[in-house]
DNA sequence: GAAACTATATATCGAACTGATATATACCGC
DNA sequence: GCGGTATATATCAGTTCGATATATAGTTTC
């Protein structure tokens, strides 16, 4: 499942141009769970072109470059259904923001807080981005995968607040014990997990 | 954050081929927020070693090709140290799952049981390797990350566990509603939600 | 009022990453 | 013995990412 055929599921909304299709990533419903950015859209929507599953008609404008409508063909539908009918691919998943938590102890505690806290306001935007989707008029499937993003943003934005003050200290606590390790010569893994238990 | 710079990070645990580098990703805590493949993995080596922040030394094995062993130099700690002070970008989630739910309208019933209860037994797996992963004797950050992911999998299974039925009966109707509206010849948007409210 | 930023609109390019394939051997189960 | 798994490196085509280029008009900020 690729960023064509994205683009074809948005077209199922009604014709767009490549510069709209990017709305649907940024701000729209896809941006929760699906990114593509210009570099993706533009080259994969010719693709589509290509192949006769979109048409395109050109809209000419004042001072900016004519406006380029594509419209889902029925071999485009077609083409979707068959990729909707795949067992999907696992999630991929990258966050750098586990990455930088995991390694915690390089980082001191200003930093790490301010990361920490930097990453929850974010949680807070996706929230209140979720929300002011549409949510009513819309199919099941939409609607489903709305109160998914809801659930999901709420419940580890609760679990990140929650232990948020223990992580750190726990943290802080590491460094320090490693530090006091190093000066006993004692070898970490035996002192360095005061508060392990 | 590429791959190079969490090579270096795997690194820090002791010196490694980038063959059990790949384990990391694949079996190891890494798993479950960032992915990499030997076409990623081995380039990346390449060029940590021509910016001098790892060293390696060959050695000979019969039959096999030789092990190429990577060790993390000083400079290499630095670089990762650096990278960590960043702000970390925004998490990439792409869930060709989600997606497929998103259309779930053009998809039958058992399809979309099919693809939901074996997404489901997923996440059973997920949460059992991370129960697997090593608990005590980690650093805070890594034990963190730990909590957390088995809180994201335990969290997010319950709640598609608990709307799986809700959610496959509510796409059934609206796709019901959606053909009787055809039927009737009146327009879907004002019929096909019997269920949103 | 100028400067900076946002919005509209398309396009490309290098860098990074993905997934598959190639190459070898050895062990393990059926 | 055949297929599958494990060990081990490497490359390559295709995809995607992020930045940049181009051009104009409005809107905010100093």
């Amino acid at each position: 499942m690729d960023v064509k055929t994205l683009c074809l599921g948005i077209l199922t909304f009604g014709d767009a141009t490549g510069y709209e299709i990017k709305g649907y990533f940024e701000d729209g419903p896809f941006s929760h769970f699906f990114q593509a950015g210009f570099g993706s859209i533009y080259p994969a929507l010719n693709k589509a072109l290509g192949e006769g599953l979109v048409t395109c008609r050109a809209e000419s404008q004042d001072g900016r470059p004519d406006k380029k409508i594509y419209s889902l063909m029925p071999s485009g539908r077609e083409y979707l259904t068959d990729e909707l009918y795949r067992i999907p691919a696992d999630d991929n998943i990258r966050s750098e923001f586990l990455v930088t938590l995991f390694f915690a102890s390089y980082l001191n505690s200003e930093h790490l807080e301010h990361v920490y806290d930097h990453y929850l306001a974010d949680f807070d935007r996706n929230i209140e981005h979720m929300r002011n989707l549409p949510g009513g008029n819309v199919s099941p499937g939409q609607a489903f995968v709305r109160e998914f993003g809801m659930h999901f943003y709420q419940s580890i934005g609760t679990f990140l607040r929650d232990n948020r003050d223990r992580f750190i200290a726990s943290v802080e606590a590491g460094q320090a014990s490693k530090q006091a390790s190093k000066l006993n010569d004692v070898p970490p893994e035996t002192v360095a997990r005061g508060d392990a238990a």
